[in-house]
DNA sequence: CTGAAAGCGCTTACAG
DNA sequence: CTGAAAGCGCTTACAG
């Protein structure tokens, strides 16, 4: 290669980039404010609309020299890639699903913030979908929602995360899915398992710690894994000092602040009263504690309790709840990692099982 | 016409219901799951693109035989038309965003909930966005957001909904808008006026027909505009009977928890503190009587708590918190009709101010 | 009341 | 490493 050549070609080089500055230009001033499409660019820039597409896909198969000049005329008229245009020709949109059913707007909130977070440099944004697996047509429902929008995939919460049905149609219209959950319901790799049991267990151990002998459950629906899972829990932590958890002692609720509020005197008629109370939610411990006042009674001197969330409730009530504490904005990130198929950094690794915080709703028994 | 052509005409049209009948049969044998498209339905009913087109945008140019015949057809099979393909033809995608910045989750997921409602028998779904007003690139992030799906339009709720910055990019972008917020800010077809100062007063109303006239008022951010206006009701209240606020009983908050709880002392500090305290919202007030428990006080025997919005947790606190109740639901229901350009159902044309709703946390002052 | 052609902004084969 | 053609599932002119 002769030193004309070299010359030619970095001439070559640097007219077509003063012709793509001059383009580039002209185009601003007579686009008024419409966007750019990969058509302007592929003009601008010089080369067809299948080199753009690649560089918009990241295919390996681009020159440096031309990927980076494109980006720069990318940059330079803000160009963004139309994805409902891309989704046409992709089998999906690039749209994620959250689908929940679980009352506690703390719980949705914080989901969707850690989903975002991971979604946020992606090209990906949340669609939420509130649901109502009592409704006959729940699945329908759900099944519409995610063809019509064809949704890349979805993320489901407790409890109807642990709807096999659902589970069995997500599986069938092959749309991509992560259930979080207490447990392990279905296929590993479609599962976030939260370890409600292990969280259970700590409470246990805590109240056994303080000297409580008696302890009541508070349940959620007993159709709900978590209640049963957090219910396996307390009678591990029980099981491992030789104590077991009485029949008598499980009041049904139904994760509502009303139901723990109603479960006070369920507990306080028994022939000996509980001198601990592990309830499977906070909303429910809530209610328990309000309970307690309105019949002259307080907690942790009358009786302990614990609760199951740590959400923003735990700290606002008097006395501060004694909690296990789940990291709900973690599990959704996670979550929304694994849907993606992005890699979980490090930090989130560690994420896997809840843990206890003690404040001031527990005590030792009084004698 | 003669009663020949009357038979013929019949069996024209009975031939080509059978022959549709058909078709689809063997559409339905041979799609495999495949989702129907215009293109199948086109060729079972035997008509072309355009006029399942325009069957699909409730054109009036279609005769009535054809129409019902085409959506039997469209039924039968599940159609459900491409909204991505659509919205690559008008100018939007079919969603809309909620943009907030609310760190209340019961308001976030509340609003998402009414517009939910709204949107549950369209073809338009929800997309969140929370932001942050403190970002540099706030608006631009948000600009982003909107051009790159496309969207239809946006709800803003308080308070990123009372920033003048945001709703100019909206204007100059043209992109549908409906901004929530306590007050008119900007041009009357793009608010939706929740009157906070008209619920602020019936606070202070209440709090004087007790007997307060010494009363504190625990604001918000001083920049934000609900703060301001629940400020101005309280103070409209007050001038009602002859009394005015002074500036040494206004503590500034910021509307979270904390700010209530560290608010008490503050209050009894002063050299005459106040009987009552209107909280400009439900958070601090219930860190205000959070702050009154961990002082040794209580509400409302040493002080009366009003608080605002009427969140879940005002009924969680102990005692119960007498607040100003906002129609947070219909609210968002109302901004979703708006933006959809749908009539308005009668039963919200009522909620357009907020109302008092006492409880237990205000009382006669102590003399 | 109905339809054939061209196009929205991209991508997938296919070819070189 | 790069490109011309056809297509994704719809709609907008235009024509009749």
């Amino acid at each position: 290669m002769t030193e004309g050549n070299i010359d030619k070609r970095l001439g070559d080089k640097n007219n077509r980039l003063s012709e793509a500055v001059r383009l580039a230009k002209l185009w601003k001033e007579q686009s008024k404010g419409r966007k750019a499409t990969i058509n302007d660019i592929a003009k601008i820039a010089g080369v067809s609309k299948k080199t753009i597409s690649r560089i918009i896909n990241d295919s390996p198969s681009v020159s440096e020299t031309t990927r980076s000049a494109v980006k720069e005329i990318m940059n330079d008229l803000g160009y963004i890639p139309n994805p409902q245009a891309r989704g046409l020709n992709f089998s999906h949109a690039f749209l994620i699903g959250l689908i929940y059913d679980n009352p506690n707007p703390q719980y949705v909130v914080t989901s969707q913030e850690g989903m975002l977070d991971v979604l946020k440099p992606t090209e990906y944004e949340l669609l939420v979908h509130p649901c109502d697996r009592a409704a006959p047509d729940f699945i329908e429902k759900i099944r519409d929602f995610i063809q019509r929008q064809r949704l890349y995939g979805v993320v489901l919460t407790p409890s109807v995360s642990e709807d096999e049905a659902l589970a069995a149609m997500l599986q069938d219209i092959e749309c991509r899915h992560i259930r979080i959950a207490s447990v392990e319901l279905g296929k590993p790799e479609h599962m976030l398992v939260t370890h409600d049991a292990v969280g259970a267990q700590q409470a246990a151990r805590h109240l056994i710690e303080l000297g409580h002998k008696t302890i009541g459950y508070l349940s959620g629906r007993p159709s709900f894994r978590s209640s049963q899972e957090r219910q396996r829990g307390l009678e591990a932590g029980l099981a491992a000092v030789n104590l077991s958890l009485d029949p008598h002692y499980i009041v049904e609720g139904d994760y509502k602040f009303e139901s723990g509020l109603s479960a006070v005197e369920k507990f306080f008629d028994l022939p000996v009263p509980p001198t601990a109370v592990f309830c499977a939610n906070d909303q429910m411990a809530a209610g328990f504690l309000q309970g307690l006042r309105l019949s002259g009674r307080q907690a942790p001197d009358d009786i302990s309790v614990v609760g199951y969330d740590d959400f923003r409730v735990a700290q606002n009530v008097w006395p501060r709840l004694t909690t296990i504490h789940t990291p709900t904005l973690e599990f959704a990130r996670i979550a929304a990692y694994r849907l993606l198929e992005k890699p979980i950094p490090e930090n989130l690794q560690d994420y896997k099982a809840p843990w206890l915080v003690v404040r001031d709703s527990t005590g030792a028994p009084r004698i």
